[in-house]
DNA sequence: GTTTATAAACTAATTTAATTAGTTTAGCCG
DNA sequence: CGGCTAAACTAATTAAATTAGTTTATAAAC
């Protein structure tokens, strides 16, 4: 009859994010598994989150972390299209390393949400030095990042979906699908 | 004690479908809920449909089916660049209209689906004319198509997502997207 | 017209998951 | 060492999907 001590939210998260991320779906995982996982009952998980939707804001916040550390380690001392083009494949390389988590990192943050607020702010941020570098300001900038986000967030989907199964390589379209775009953007 | 005649998988589909959309999302309808508008008993549905994934499978054939129609409705009579205007602001207006369908319409169909492959065939060949007749051909054109769905995709379903909540138009947005995609691509 | 076969409804029961209530106890703190 | 509390537990509830078995409206056959 242990009474364990050392599981806490961060750890409940991040072991939920692995089941996640090895299932492909957040739905596939219950609370049912998750404790079964971390070896505890189903109700113990109630000490660390407050229900399965807290859960999942949760992942989504851990999503939405690790997402916006490894553009921010992508773009790392490039400027323009060079920029892009780098968080663009760190982009899709981190929707294929986490299909679970990935999904819930598209999801806006409601108001009350601060956590998620901040991040959101700061993927902004990067991404408007981005487009700064490549000329880009003010309103012309967030109509980039809109297309940016929405061509990233599309291609990734549309291949996680199943979608580009005929025979001519993703990673190709991928290429010229951005490059279509930053060519038309300047 | 009424035994209803009337029913059929069809109308079953279309119900739910009209609760989905009303809804915003297919989860948030279950048997229950469907049962219950249609006026029957919950186990009545399986005389209709085999289960809730089956329920969801034909939703997912009426979507594709639904959109298919107001695409090449949009398309008709237009070439070039016109065309993909046409069909790209078509495909965000059936996204709005349908919420809870609309996502369903992203999954690529299993090989056993027939007639969610030939739905998605005839997209396809929608789509190869009106790129056939923006001079694209070939590997061209299929590159062409995935970065369009991307983008179609991609916006859409930020938008749905409750993106783009900064002060600028989104319709502007949007057109200008799909603007700077065909800008780049010719 | 009556009979009959069957599809489509029904009731009842099971399973799985989330959640709540109430209980117990390990382990830190004084 | 005794006690407070966070974190585990057991037991029970609710909701949803699903299965089994029963009943009956209706359409087709006689």
């Amino acid at each position: 009859m242990p009474k364990r001590r050392w599981l806490n939210r961060q750890l409940v998260i991040e072991r939920a994010a692995e089941l996640v991320d090895e299932a492909g779906s957040v739905t596939a995982v219950s609370l049912t598994t998750l404790a079964q996982s971390l070896e505890i009952r189903t109700p113990s998980l109630y000490n660390h989150v407050a229900s399965l939707e807290d859960l999942q804001n949760g992942l989504t916040v851990y999503g939405a972390t690790l997402l916006l550390a490894d553009l921010r380690q992508a773009a790392q001392g490039l400027v323009g299209q060079a920029a892009i083009m780098a968080v663009a494949t760190a982009y899709r390389q981190f929707a294929h390393a986490h299909p679970g988590l990935y999904p819930l990192t598209i999801r806006a943050p409601e108001p009350d949400e601060a956590e998620l607020v901040v991040l959101s702010q700061e993927m902004i941020q990067l991404l408007l030095l981005i487009m700064g570098s490549l000329g880009l300001q003010g309103d012309e900038a967030i109509h980039a990042i809109r297309g940016l986000r929405a061509i990233l967030h599309g291609f990734t989907s549309l291949e996680a979906a199943g979608g580009y199964k005929m025979a001519l390589d993703q990673e190709d379209s991928f290429r010229r699908l951005v490059s279509t775009y930053l060519a038309g953007l300047l």
